[in-house]
DNA sequence: TTGAAG
DNA sequence: TAATACACTTCAA
C-alpha cells in the first residue's frame, strides 16, 4: 500500500497518453525538481441532442447500445439526459460518457441512429483540451496535487504522480527558467537546405545565468562559453546533453518552428541521432505542412517568438517587418550584432581564427536577443494561456479567433450553454460573402489647427456589447417585448434580451471590470515592483480577448458567429460618436474630425473647463459602462483632404502621425522622412519656410544621387506566389527578374532605376541593384514619391501644388545660382 | 477612364 | 482559423 503524497508544483505542458490512459500534467516543483502527474479520472463525454419526445426510447437505444470492436466490445460508460442551451435555445441532450477517449469516434456512427436523433456537439474536442476545458490548470501557476507516487521509469522526472485530487492556488512561478537557441548552418549556396548544408553551430543562453555556444571547428583564445566537439555529429549529443542537464522550463527561439528546430531534427536524421528531449523521453517531433511546421517537445513548451509576435503582438508593434532584428530593437531596445551578413557566414567559417570567433559572438548575441524578447513577453504568452485555459504550447500559436473561441468554449458550463459545432465550409463559404456597414468617418475640416482636445470611448465595441447585451444568445428573445433594439439597420432593427444576460456579455464584463481592478492597482504601483509586469501583462492579455469579440462574432469559421450581433455593434457604435458631434456642434464646438470612436475638436484657447463639462454631460446620458475619455490635448495639427490622415503635436513637441505616407512602408524612405521633417516644422516650428528649404535640399540631394540606396527603397509584401499574379506590379516584377528565390509572404525591397519602359520594368530587388551597381531614377523619386508626400501637406494648409512649385523653384534657381 | 490588386 | 473603412498607387484593358 502506498500512502498518499501531496505535492505543490507549477504545470507548464499538458497532454494525453493513450498507452498510460491518462492526461498528463507536466511541470516543475519550487526547488526545481520534474514533476509528471498523471490524472485517469477524467472520462471523455459528448452529447447527443434528441427530440424530448423520443426521450424514453433514445435512452433506451443508447442504453443497449454495444458495438464489437477489435477484441473488446465498446459501449457508454455512462448516459444522462441533461436540460442544456445551444446558443441560448433550450434543448434536450443526451450526455454520453466514454471510457477510452478514442470510442468517441467508434460509437458516432451508431449514434446517429439513436431514436429522435437531432445532432452531436462536443465530440470535435481533442481529450486534452477537453480536460482543460473543464479542469482548472493554470500554466505556470501553482497546483496542489494529491495522489500517490508511482515508477517514474518511463519518465525524465523526478516524481510522477497519479492523482485523485488537484488543487489550484494562483501563485505564479517566480523561477522559469526559460533557454533561447540558435543555429548557424554552413550555406555558401544560398538558402539553408538542411539535406545539404551542416550545422556549424548553436548557441543557448537562459534567464538565469547559463550560455553555451556548441561548434566543431576550434580556434584560439575561444570565449568562455564555447565548446568544442568534434563534428557536426556530437553538435547533436551535446545539445542532448545540456538541454537534460540545465532542465529548461521553457524553449524558445526565433522562427525556431520553421527553421532552428526542424533544421535539427532533419540534420539529427541524417545521423539517425535521436533527440529524446520530452520528459516522457520521446523525440523532438517536428510536423511539416508545406512551407509550415510545428515544433513540440512533450512536457517543454517550445515558445517560437515568432508566431507570438506574428499572430497577437505584431498590428500592435510600429515596425515594418517582424525580423528578430526590427522586432528587437522596438520591443528591448536592442539590435542584431553588426558587421556580419548572413550570406558571409561560410566565409567566416572557412577563414576560422578571429573570423570565427566573431561568429560565435553573433551566434550568442541572436540567443541572448531572443531571451531577452521571450523575458519581457513570456508574461503576456502566460497570462494569455491561463485566460484561454490552454497550454502554453497552443497558445503561443493561436491568433485571435482561436483564443477567443477556446476563452468561451471553457466557460459554457457555467452558463449550462453546450459548445456549438464547427461551421461546415458550405456555411463558411456564404459567410464570407456577406458584409455589413462598419464604423462611421467624419470627413475631416483641412487645414492647420491649434488647441485640439482628443476625446475617445473607452473600448467602444466591448462596452456596447456589454452595456446592450448583444449576443447570439440574447437576439430576438421571446421574453422582452421591448428590449434593447438597435438603431435603424437598412431600414429594419434587431432586439437583444433585456432581463436575461448574455453569456458572452457577462463573460466580457467580467473581463472589462477585472482589468479595471488590474488598472487601478497598477496606477499606485512602479515599474520596478515584482508583480508590475505580471499585471500589466494580465491586462495586455484580457483587453486582447475583449477587444476580439466583435471580430469574432463577423469571423466566418466561428462556432458564435453572428452577423446580425456584429451589425448591431458596428450601428451603436455609430450613432453613439454621430450623437456626440452632433452635441458637440451644437455646444458651437469646433470639430475637426472623428473616426469609429474618437472625436477631435479644436477650441479658441486651452482652456479646458467647457469641453470637461460637455463630457461630463454626455457621459451622464450614457448606458451601462460605457464612457467617454479624454484622451489628450494636442497644441497643434494638421488635417489634409482625406479621412484617416493627419498629424498631431503634443506639448512634448512629439508627433503622432496617422495614414500619412510618413507611415506607409510602401512609401520610400526619402518620402517619408521628408514628409516627417516637413510636419515638424509647420507643427513644432511653425515655419513654413523652413519646411520648404527642407524640400529644396532633399531633391537637390536625390538629383546629385546623395541619398543613399536604402532610403530610396519601397518596401512591398508578397501577397501570392510569383507564378499566381496576373497583374504585375513593381514589387512582383522586380521579384521575377530576381535571383533569389522569394516565396509567398517574402517582403520585397525594390528600387526603381533609370532606364526606359514602364514603372516595373524598371524595378529591381536592391540587392541586385547594388549587386549591378544600377543608379535609381531620381525623376521617379522627385516627382512620383517626394513630391506628392509633401504637396498633400501643402495643399491641407492652403498652398497649391503650383505654389509650392514656385517656392522650390525661386529657391532651387537661386541655390543653383549661389554654385555657380 | 476604370477596375483590380496592392 | 477576429472585423470594416479608407486613400492612393500602378497596371492593363
Amino acid at each position: 500500500m502506498v500512502s498518499e503524497t501531496i505535492l505543490e508544483f507549477y504545470p507548464f505542458d499538458v497532454d494525453y497518453s493513450s498507452n498510460e490512459g491518462a492526461i498528463r500534467i507536466f511541470g516543475v516543483t519550487s526547488d526545481d525538481k520534474r514533476v509528471v502527474v498523471l490524472d485517469k479520472n477524467f472520462k471523455n463525454y459528448f452529447y447527443v441532442i434528441i427530440n424530448p419526445k423520443k426521450e424514453e426510447s433514445a435512452v433506451e437505444y443508447l442504453e443497449n447500445l454495444e458495438v464489437a470492436s477489435e477484441e473488446t466490445k465498446i459501449k457508454p460508460l455512462d448516459i444522462k439526459i441533461v436540460k442544456k442551451k445551444l446558443v441560448g435555445n433550450p434543448i434536450t441532450a443526451i450526455k454520453i460518457v466514454v471510457e477510452n477517449p478514442s470510442d468517441v469516434s467508434i460509437l458516432k456512427d451508431y449514434i446517429k441512429e439513436t431514436p429522435g436523433y437531432i445532432d452531436r456537439v462536443e465530440e470535435d474536442i481533442p481529450h486534452y483540451k477537453k480536460y482543460l476545458l473543464r479542469n482548472k490548470v493554470p500554466m505556470g501557476s501553482k497546483l496542489i496535487c494529491h495522489g500517490k507516487k508511482v515508477d517514474a521509469m518511463k519518465y525524465n522526472a523526478d516524481y510522477v504522480i497519479e492523482t485523485n485530487k488537484l488543487e489550484s492556488d494562483g501563485e505564479n512561478f517566480e523561477k522559469t527558467r526559460i533557454m533561447a537557441m540558435d543555429i548557424e548552418t554552413y550555406n555558401p549556396k544560398g538558402n539553408p537546405s538542411s539535406s545539404k548544408d551542416p550545422i556549424i553551430m548553436i548557441s543557448m543562453q537562459t534567464n538565469d545565468g547559463f550560455k553555451k555556444v556548441i561548434t566543431w571547428k576550434q580556434f584560439e583564445n575561444p570565449q568562455k562559453y564555447v565548446k568544442f566537439v568534434d563534428s557536426e555529429m556530437d553538435i547533436f549529443l551535446e545539445l542532448s546533453k545540456t538541454i537534460e542537464k540545465i532542465k529548461p522550463d521553457i524553449i524558445v527561439g526565433y522562427n525556431s518552428d520553421v527553421f532552428d528546430l526542424p533544421y535539427i531534427f532533419e540534420r539529427a536524421e541524417k545521423y539517425k541521432i535521436k533527440l529524446a528531449w520530452g520528459l516522457d523521453k520521446t523525440n523532438l517531433n517536428v510536423r511539416r505542412r508545406g512551407t509550415n511546421a510545428v515544433s513540440k517537445i512533450n512536457g517543454i513548451p517550445h515558445v517560437d517568438m515568432f508566431q507570438f509576435i506574428r499572430n497577437i503582438l505584431g498590428p500592435t508593434l510600429k515596425t515594418e517587418t517582424l525580423d528578430l532584428n526590427s522586432v528587437a530593437k522596438e520591443i528591448i531596445g536592442e539590435k542584431k550584432k553588426e558587421g556580419i551578413n548572413w550570406t558571409d557566414i561560410h566565409m567566416y567559417w572557412d577563414e576560422g581564427g578571429e573570423k570565427l570567433k566573431k561568429l560565435v559572438e553573433y551566434n550568442m548575441h541572436d540567443s541572448k536577443i531572443t531571451l531577452k524578447l521571450a523575458e519581457k513577453l513570456s508574461p503576456i504568452v502566460l497570462e494569455l494561456s491561463r485566460i484561454v485555459g490552454q497550454p502554453l504550447f497552443n497558445v503561443s500559436r493561436m491568433r485571435y479567433g482561436q483564443c477567443v473561441e477556446w476563452f468561451l468554449a471553457k466557460n459554457t458550463d457555467e452558463f449550462n450553454e453546450l459548445i456549438p459545432k464547427k461551421p461546415y465550409s458550405k456555411n463558411v463559404g456564404e459567410r464570407f460573402v456577406r458584409s455589413y456597414e462598419g464604423a462611421y468617418v467624419h470627413k475631416p475640416k483641412p487645414g492647420l489647427f491649434e488647441n485640439i482636445v482628443v476625446y475617445d470611448f473607452r473600448s467602444l465595441y466591448p462596452s456596447i456589447i456589454v452595456s446592450h447585451n448583444i449576443c447570439p444568445t440574447t437576439l430576438f428573445c421571446d421574453c422582452c417585448k421591448k428590449g434593447y433594439e438597435t438603431p435603424k439597420i437598412k431600414d429594419k432593427t434587431y432586439t437583444f434580451c433585456e432581463k436575461e444576460k448574455g453569456f458572452i456579455p457577462k463573460l466580457l464584463e467580467d473581463l472589462i471590470k477585472r482589468r479595471m481592478r488590474i488598472k487601478e492597482i497598477l496606477k499606485d504601483m512602479k515599474k520596478s515592483d515584482a508583480d508590475y509586469s505580471i499585471l500589466s501583462a494580465r491586462s495586455y492579455a484580457i483587453k486582447t480577448i475583449a477587444n476580439s469579440a466583435y471580430g469574432f462574432y463577423a469571423f466566418p469559421r466561428s462556432r458564435w458567429y453572428c452577423i446580425e450581433c456584429a451589425e448591431s455593434i458596428t450601428a451603436w457604435g455609430r450613432k453613439y460618436i454621430k450623437d456626440v458631434i452632433e452635441k458637440a456642434e451644437k455646444d458651437k464646438f469646433n470639430v475637426l474630425y472623428s473616426d469609429t470612436d474618437s472625436i477631435m475638436i479644436s477650441l479658441e484657447d486651452s482652456n479646458l473647463d467647457k469641453i470637461e463639462k460637455f463630457a461630463k454631460k454626455i457621459n451622464k446620458e450614457l448606458p451601462g459602462m460605457m464612457e467617454l475619455e479624454f484622451e489628450g490635448f494636442y497644441p497643434r495639427g494638421i488635417f489634409v483632404e482625406a479621412k484617416k490622415r493627419y498629424a498631431l503635436a503634443n506639448k512634448k513637441n512629439e508627433l503622432t502621425i496617422k495614414g500619412l505616407e510618413v507611415v506607409r512602408r510602401d512609401w520610400s524612405s526619402i518620402a517619408r522622412n521628408t514628409q516627417r521633417e516637413v510636419l515638424e516644422a509647420l507643427l513644432i516650428k511653425g515655419s513654413t519656410e523652413k519646411a520648404v528649404d527642407i524640400i529644396r535640399n532633399r531633391i537637390e540631394q536625390l538629383k546629385n544621387r546623395e541619398v543613399p540606396l536604402k532610403d530610396v527603397a519601397i518596401l512591398t509584401q508578397l501577397k501570392r506566389r510569383i507564378e499566381d499574379y496576373s497583374s504585375i506590379g513593381p514589387h512582383v516584377a522586380a521579384a521575377k527578374k530576381s535571383k533569389q528565390n522569394f516565396e509567398r509572404g517574402h517582403m520585397i525591397s525594390y528600387v526603381v532605376t533609370e532606364g526606359v519602359g514602364s514603372i516595373s520594368e524598371k524595378s529591381y530587388v536592391i540587392t541586385d541593384v547594388e549587386n549591378k551597381d544600377m543608379k535609381y531614377d531620381s525623376d521617379y523619386y522627385i516627382n512620383n514619391q517626394l513630391l506628392p508626400a509633401v504637396e498633400r501637406i501643402f495643399s491641407a494648409i492652403g498652398v497649391s501644388k503650383d505654389e509650392l512649385k514656385g517656392k522650390l523653384q525661386k529657391k532651387l534657381d537661386g541655390f543653383f545660382g549661389d554654385k555657380k
